[in-house]
RNA sequence: UCACCUGUAGCUCAGUCGGUUAGAGCAACGGACUGUUAAUCCGUGGGCCGCUGGUUCAAGUCCAGCCAGGUGAGCCA
């Protein structure tokens, strides 16, 4: 059995290959089916001159869906996706379906396909990000492993809150409370501690009631952790693996990034040049307005957003004007008048999501201009930040009070700690947190205090700081926002195969 | 938890000021067509208008409550 990614090195050979038609179109006397088989598509003719009577009969008889086995010739035809096509000289049925399948070519919605997430998977773009996340998580593991990181496994389940911030799931433990982790970096601490430079790679939880596009209640998590590394050290990582993760993908992706209509050029910049490294201040000035980048201010690139926006409202408006024009002709042929309503759907949706965006941007420049120095960004502040910018951007030295208890505190100004955030470009976010650890006994005791956070639960952790305590840092990455970026998928539910999120349990 | 938006055929959506028998495209099924790319063209079947109550001579349309979903805020990766 050949798979349809083999195919260049049968030109002109016959073949046998099994899969699933995802679409058929027919001629009289010729029918044309769509196969997949889970490495790639591939359109296959059924000819009743070349194919015979029974198995072009056979052919007019699939549904879509239908599972088959088929031999054929492997021709070039530059005119397909993968650049051949078959032509079938033998046709089996493996499983001819009785029912309609649910998913059609057509355009459906999201709470639609959520409900049919098991088979939405078949679907060419579900298809392509998975395997482009499976692409990922190689290139993660590589990038580690090459350099002598010893991957370790967190336990999932924990007794206490490690941030006390964040809710979280519980459960049970033989009779005692137990909760669902939310990180696994206290105990990569102390691998590292142990082994030098580690990594996690497991799921986390997180009881947020939070229905955004960014968020999932269950996710994969990267977390680094080194010992003898600085905050710089730990910027300097993450930029190369940040780069060797996505010059990996590239390579191996093409394809399936092609599918999406992944823009190529903005990863190849990823790739070569240095990300913008910015104090959390600057950042605060950039927001502001104050500080420009390239030449314009926060302020007034949103203000060009708006209106370039504004005018490709109008052309829409006046579009769909016209056609209301045309229509209310009533001599109009019946047909011709249904694909102009067509059309006119096409372009209210348009209309809808330019107005939507539109009517955000009032709320990003209120964010900006009034953001109080010692928040933390919001969404909206995310949002202004990285669109500045086509490169991820690194941002550091964040006040205290935003970040979390182990932070270690700058030694030039007490109330700013070495923490870093990677925001993605392109509307996309955080994807990376981190930070230098504190590493003085005694400041940490101090830290815990201040967050109110129960002090026996820590004993351990700061066992860790009364022998042979060391500088060092670490890092945590998303997976799935990770994941979202690269292919560029705005909502994170559909980078993991069934996600679980607040109100989906199912499938 | 809060704010805004949505719920009409299997799917995606129209449905004007409350007024006759509820509309289209796609999908399914039947037919036409020998190279289609979400093919096209002709035809057929398909409805608890989210649920409950209210206003009215009359409700898919107006009002209230509930349910489900979407987007954002908070929180975060």
């Amino acid at each position: 059995m050949i798979y349809i990614s083999e195919l260049k090195e049968y030109e002109g050979k016959e073949i046998d290959l099994k899969g699933w038609v995802i679409n058929s179109r027919s001629s009289k006397g010729i029918e044309f089916l769509v196969l997949r088989d889970g490495t790639g598509f591939l359109q296959c003719v059924v000819d009743e001159q070349t194919a015979g009577q029974e198995a072009y009969e056979t052919a007019c008889k699939l549904t879509q869906e239908s599972s088959v086995e088929m031999s054929g010739k492997v021709v070039k035809d530059d005119r397909q996706i993968g650049g051949y096509e078959l032509q079938v000289t033998k046709l089996k049925i493996l499983h001819l379906n009785n029912d309609n399948y649910p998913i059609s070519n057509k355009s459906h919605g999201v709470e639609f396909l959520m409900n049919n997430r098991h088979l939405w998977l078949r679907s060419k773009r579900q298809w392509a990000i998975m395997r482009v996340r499976n692409n990922i998580i190689y290139a993660i593991h590589n990038f580690f492993q090459k350099q002598g990181f010893v991957q370790m496994d967190a336990p999932i389940f924990t007794g206490n809150a490690v941030e006390g911030t964040t809710t979280l799931f519980a459960t049970e433990f033989y009779d005692r409370p137990a909760y669902l982790t939310q990180s696994g970096q206290l105990y990569g601490e102390a691998m590292a501690m142990a082994m030098g430079r580690i990594y996690t790679f497991g799921p986390t939880f997180r009881a947020e009631k939070s229905k955004t596009r960014r968020h999932l209640s269950e996710f994969w998590m990267i977390e680094p952790e080194m010992a003898f590394f600085d905050n710089e050290m730990n910027m300097d990582l993450i930029e190369n693996f940040i780069k060797s993760v996505v010059d990996e993908v590239m390579q191996k992706s093409k394809y399936e990034l092609e599918i999406l209509e992944r823009n190529t050029e903005i990863l190849k910049t990823v790739v070569s040049d240095r990300f913008p490294r910015i104090t959390y201040d600057e950042a605060v000035d950039i927001l502001h307005g104050k500080k420009p980048v390239n030449g314009i201010t926060s302020i007034e690139l949103l203000e060009k957003d708006k209106m370039e926006l504004e005018e490709k409202i109008n052309q829409i408006k006046i579009e769909i004007e016209e056609r209301e024009n045309l229509i209310a002709d009533t001599n109009l042929k019946q047909s011709k008048r249904n694909f102009i309503i067509n059309k006119l759907d096409v372009l209210k949706n348009d209309l809808k999501d330019l107005e939507e965006k539109l009517s955000h941007i009032p709320e990003y420049l209120k964010s900006a201009k009034e953001f109080r120095y010692g928040d933390d960004f919001g969404g909206a502040d995310e949002t202004v930040l990285t669109r500045m910018f086509s490169l991820p951007i690194m941002v550091f030295n964040w006040p205290k009070e935003v970040k979390a208890f182990y932070m270690k505190r700058d030694e030039k100004n007490d109330n700013l700690v070495k923490g870093v955030d990677v925001l993605a470009p392109e509307g996309f976010g955080e994807i990376v947190g981190g930070s230098q650890r504190e590493t003085d006994l005694d400041v940490l005791i101090q830290r815990i205090k201040e967050h109110n956070l129960p002090m026996e639960v820590f004993s351990w952790y700061l066992d860790l700081r009364k022998f042979g305590s060391v500088p060092h840092s670490g890092f945590g990455l998303g997976l799935e926002r990770f994941v979202s970026w690269i292919t560029n998928t705005k909502h994170i539910r559909e980078t993991i195969p069934f996600p679980r999120m607040y109100g989906r349990l199912n499938p």
